[in-house]
DNA sequence: CAGGTTGGTAAGCCATGACTTACAGTAAGT
DNA sequence: ACTTACTGTAAGTCATGGCTTACCAACCTG
């Protein structure tokens, strides 16, 4: 259940932005402090949560470290997106006007 | 940025179980609190959350109102996830080793 | 129509977590 | 070595939001 901690560390909006920062290219720190409107410790931990989450990675280059997006986490995410598509929840729209007509169960 | 609200929709432990629940079939309320360990109210109050993400839809039956899983919230976040799978990204990973190498902006 | 279900809403409490400032550590430059 | 840059961690504050109880509305049944 590891997209459980992909939705949380991407709810808040603040998180979302520092990851999506991230889309263009790889970034240290100090260069995703300067694009949000929070301090740069807020920053270092939100990038904390978004590393447990296997959302991004990091490469320590001498003094500073520079994150990058991880396949990882989304990856998780589209394998549980992908499991609302199989024939279960197909099939499963029946079950609707089924229970309209009945209304019981 | 409708896929942000699907974030903090699913981000609650408790709202993730109340739409896992739904997978199987179509629930009431009642039946959906029973499942869960906090009180009705709270469930409601997590539909209501749910619903406005485009998660979950109401068809009112009689005194009941059944819940069912809309596909409008999933195919938002898919369609964002796509995005990450694009050639921006695929053709990002050589930034890092540029920037590892000449250790500059 | 009276009583019993079913479920949404209001008000208030309380814990989680996001943020700040202060501090510590490590690497680079002079 | 000393100073400067860059980042992570600790401690403490405060707001967000998840939960409960109480209440109210709608519908169904007898």
């Amino acid at each position: 259940m590891a997209y459980a901690e992909v939705f949380t560390a991407l709810a808040d909006p603040t998180r979302l932005h520092i990851f999506e920062a991230l889309r263009e290219q790889p970034k240290t720190v100090g260069e995703l402090a300067a694009g949000q409107p929070v301090s740069r410790p807020a920053v270092s931990q939100h990038l904390k949560v978004l590393q447990s989450a296997s959302l991004v990675s990091v490469e320590p280059q001498g003094n500073r470290r520079l994150y990058s997006i991880k396949r990882d986490g989304l990856e998780e995410l589209r394998l549980y997106l992908e499991s609302f598509w199989s024939d279960a929840l197909t099939a499963y729209g029946a079950e609707i006007a089924r229970r309209v007509k009945n209304k019981n169960v």
